[in-house]
DNA sequence: CTCCAGGGAAAGA
DNA sequence: TCTTTCCATGGA
């Protein structure tokens, strides 16, 4: 591999990436990225340049290297911010870890998950759609779903007889026939929200960086939430996810209650009183705690 | 057969 | 404002 291909960026502390691996091959057939042994591959577009790219770990490095589209300066760049957000490595997450130790049932994921890091969704509107598929159903049959989505509208890099996809761009999908979302297995009303958020983002109704710039976190779900097929739960899971907001809270997720339960947080879901305390105990981290109760869910094969 | 999955909108009370 | 119903499907 030629040497000009290949960067490096330095990890913080709390940082590993065995756990970003975890996350991203926990046993669901994500279309959107490839893991083979301890290397991960993903295919971005950059503008409208698509790019392969694969990440491994070299001592307190990430080792990138750019497999396919060009590996020019602007290109290295986009990179480095792009993999910074995704591994959210430009957080300091000491400050909840100090909160962890001093908590009775969850002190153990200071160590037993360390240096977990709330992987995001880069695409907000890739979030939004992953949200709209996954709502009330088994997340490997939402897995299924996401595949032919975006196998039949996303754009792919084919590189060593793998093909890479690329989630497909509002204004591909806000073309899509409802009645081929339909025979992928959308439902009819999911088909028309995917449909409608895609117009949305292609309008400018909605828009990364404009939420991004909205002064408070009650704000940004109000806008979400304005269009159909985003509740309060897709909000935050977008504002968490995409925008690394430090204080969403999925609210009703099924398996947040899960964990909750399984950690003797809660006896029953309808001790919300305990939730409340608990979250308003961790004020200003309600994404990480979130993310790591997610963390300690075992998967189903 | 019934119930429920990383919800949300629309209708009904 | 609160509660109920429907959605699509697969697995338990």
């Amino acid at each position: 591999m030629n040497s000009d291909q290949t960067f490096l960026i330095p990890v913080p502390s709390l940082f590993s990436f065995d756990e970003c691996l975890w996350f991203l091959d926990r046993n669901y057939d994500d279309c959107l990225h490839v893991i083979k042994g301890k290397v991960l591959y993903k295919a971005v577009k950059i503008g409208a340049e698509p790019v392969l790219f694969s990440i491994e770990a070299e001592s307190s490095f990430l080792k990138v290297t750019v497999l396919a589209g060009e590996a020019s300066r602007e290109n290295k760049d986009f990179l480095i911010a792009y993999i910074a957000e995704w591994f959210d490595m430009n957080r300091n997450i000491q400050p909840f870890y100090d909160l962890l130790k001093t908590d009775g049932q969850l002190a153990y994921m200071t160590e037993t998950y360390e240096g977990f890091r709330l992987i995001g969704i880069y695409n907000i509107f890739e979030a939004i759609c992953w949200c709209i598929v996954g709502q009330q159903i088994n997340l490997s049959f939402a897995y299924k779903v996401k595949r032919r989505l975006v196998e039949r509208y996303g754009e792919k890099v084919n590189y060593e007889n793998e093909s890479y996809y690329i989630f497909p761009d509002p204004e591909v999908l806000l073309q899509a026939d409802l009645q081929e979302l339909k025979s992928m297995q959308f439902s009819e009303r999911k088909a028309l929200y995917v449909i409608g958020i895609a117009k949305a983002f292609h309008e400018g109704t909605l828009d990364k960086e404009a939420i991004r710039m909205l002064p408070d976190f009650d704000s940004k779900v109000k806008v979400l939430t304005a269009h159909k097929g985003i509740g309060l739960w897709t909000a935050n899971y977008a504002l968490m996810k995409s925008l690394h907001e430090s204080q969403a809270i999925p609210h009703g997720d099924i398996g947040l209650l899960q964990a909750l339960a399984n950690n003797g947080i809660i006896g029953d879901r309808s001790e919300t009183d305990k939730i409340d305390a608990l979250f308003s105990s961790f004020a200003g981290w309600e994404s990480y705690l979130v993310f790591y109760l997610w963390r300690s869910l075992t998967v189903r094969i």
